[in-house]
DNA sequence: TTATTAACCTAACAGGCATTAGTTTGGCGT
DNA sequence: ACGCCAAACTAATGCCTGTTAGGTTAATAA
């Protein structure tokens, strides 16, 4: 998020935080410390700039939160997608559904400060603004019941599955993670590791074979 | 917790809502529309007082919500241990795990404002409002992870869970339920089979038998 | 050199916030 | 009938919020 706009930006004063500037750090102040306590003046001194001067950049709060959110779901989109797109063809079901898990939890806890701000803080923004960011989040919503639904077909998965309640489900507990995920106990990779054996074959001994 | 206190509770003015009418409301309102946008005046209104003279009852905003917190995991405590404490000796394993999470599941659902407003504002509140829940929610963490690792020990489970992870995952899965859960769309208690099942024997379609 | 303009600053605004102190009400036990 | 006291009210405090209008800077383009 913090490359250029298309037109050239212009390396102007001592140090310009512009637009994108501020967006970074709007979302990283929101993934720490949610929407509610996270102010403009708050947001502007974090980037070395005067609550006044957001307004050169933003016409609103609403709109610097809504271009989080917005960016947040995204960035998770085109991880997750990239990640199935990018195996094989003839790769086994099974495969690509932990590739797109582990896409997930990689964009959320490792990569994007507007990923994890987005989950973190859509639950408290006006309702405008979360009415704003459902259209990107219904395509990528979409992007799982496609991917499921092929599984599905394919007999990958189990027939009598409900695809609406199984990606509710996943990507419920996939971001549930940001509430106690710590980076120092355990990879992101790993993680998503255990989450795709538990989902796939489940926690119960098998007393089969 | 709209039960009175062990003290006789005085039936005074014509409509005293008191202090566990005012936690009540306080409950219900940040379950509503979370932490943040919920003012002390907000809840006086919808009290039927005015914003000081909640001032009677409790000693800051930081107490009534600190108080709604505890009371949320105290409820759900109590459900889940309930569930699987009224279960026979010999009950088995799988069986007893679904009482758990069923229990949880209603507790969140379709009984406490007090514990679905504890899951959806928890992320919100002031750091010494939070450390103040932690105590109690340890207990319930034990709680669960008791009850883990004797299914463990008996064989119900595989033997290479992390206990605490699961817990994390187990739990985290249900409480964001809370971010889409519908009444209309179908039961809580419908909900939680799907996930044992899933938890339990996970999605894959299997080719033995 | 001059004009332009992106990026910032200053200073103030009205409104909402939690909180406080002092006052009033009205039912209960005596 | 009297006094008590729980449960409310009124009115004001200072602080923080998003937002606005108008002024300043400094680098670039002509």
């Amino acid at each position: 998020m913090a490359q250029n706009t298309a037109i050239k930006v212009n390396e102007t004063s001592r140090s310009a935080v512009g637009r994108d500037g501020v967006l970074d750090i709007a979302a990283r102040l929101f993934r720490e410390q949610g929407y509610g306590s996270v102010s403009l003046r708050k947001i502007a001194e974090a980037a070395g700039i005067k609550a006044g001067s957001i307004y050169y950049h933003f016409g609103s709060k609403d709109e610097i939160v809504a271009a989080v959110l917005d960016a947040g779901i995204r960035v998770v989109h085109a991880s997750m997608r990239d990640a199935i797109t990018d195996l094989r063809a003839d790769t086994d079901g099974e495969t690509v559904l932990r590739a797109a898990i582990r896409a997930h939890l990689h964009a959320l806890l490792d990569v994007s400060d507007y990923t994890s701000a987005n989950v973190r803080i859509f639950g408290q923004v006006p309702q405008s603004v979360r009415d704003a960011n459902l259209p990107t989040r219904r395509a990528y919503e979409a992007e799982w019941d496609s991917l499921l639904s092929q599984l599905k077909k394919d007999g990958t998965l189990k027939q009598d599955v409900d695809i609406r309640r199984l990606r509710l489900m996943l990507i419920g507990t996939l971001n549930a993670t940001l509430d106690w995920f710590d980076p120092d106990r355990g990879s992101a990779d790993a993680l998503s590791r255990t989450y795709a054996d538990v989902f796939l074959n489940g926690i119960l001994q098998r007393q089969d074979t």
